[in-house]
DNA sequence: TTGCGTGCAAACGGTTTGCAGGAAC
DNA sequence: GTTCCTGCAAACCGTTTGCACGCAA
């Protein structure tokens, strides 16, 4: 059943042709490496399936067509603290991540976790959390079981 | 009554001395400028202060001395979405912060309204979370009610 | 035909590295 | 006297920019 490439190429072309925007095979090349990548996908890595099949496109289009993509709200952007910013398709709806510092695992959170923590920080502080995309650190299941003994990571109190 | 410099000063000190590190009077100055900053200081604002009593230092100093304390435990990093990260004496206790991003303003927000979310994460994803700065965007209390109208700002529904 | 979007190359800012000389122990 | 730490300079990496050409509309 795979992608339904046409609808998911269709609508943010259209869209962005609605707006005025030129619709370049650039452009449409960058807009399907997105809506077609399962995972959140760099910059790098965009630009890399992309030049695979189009080898003239410049990094720079790369960029300036996330930063357009990204002002017309339709992909998100999540720091999953690489030092690097990653991309995602916004119609996907939101989710956030649990990153493990142990073995780099990524997982994927329920949005509904989050609710009590924005309504306290609303009731509290009436602030309203814009929290579309969220990445927590620590220690997955798994590498916890490994590593039984040891409660946290950096703790002060090693004697070797 | 200011900071009690000798004991800010002394214990990481020890601390590291006791674990075979040097103590050069770089590491010293950049350990109280850390401490001695009441919020979250960058590693270039680091080397601004230091550099101001001590104007041959280098900033690659700054980025390796950073590391070590960084791996010792003695200083921890936040990441505020600003592109560069920012520091704070391990000591000083974790807090997380609300970012508007409509005006920029930084507001501390107490632990204990995470513990609910570390609790959850606990219990149903067995991850053992790692919230020690935690940054979290959104609209403060007062942009909210400049601005009452808008309901989100990149809400991808707008119909000009 | 018009002007937006592109490729190119160079610059950016924050951070990291190799090296040789100098200081802490 | 060793060895670790530093300053220097250059490289790094992801990202941004100025410019002139070319293509979508």
């Amino acid at each position: 059943m795979a992608v339904k490439k046409h609808d998911v190429e269709r609508n943010p072309a259209q869209f962005l042709q609605e707006r005025g925007f030129r619709l370049t095979p650039q452009r449409l090349m960058i807009l399907a490496a997105i809506t077609e990548s399962q995972k959140h996908i760099s910059a790098e890595e965009i630009y890399a399936r992309v030049s695979a099949q189009y080898p003239q496109v410049n990094i720079s289009t790369v960029y300036r067509t996330l930063a357009l993509l990204k002002e017309q709200g339709l992909v998100t952007e999540t720091d999953l603290g690489e030092g690097r910013v990653r991309y995602h398709a916004a119609d996907k709806g939101h989710h956030h991540h649990l990153v493990c510092q142990s073995c780099g695992a990524i997982f994927d959170l329920d949005e509904a976790l989050l609710e009590p923590l924005e309504r306290s920080l609303l009731d509290e502080y009436n602030f309203e959390a814009d929290i579309r995309h969220l990445a927590i650190f620590g220690r997955c299941s798994r590498c916890r079981q490994r590593a039984a003994p040891a409660k946290g990571q950096e703790v002060i109190d090693a004697h070797p």
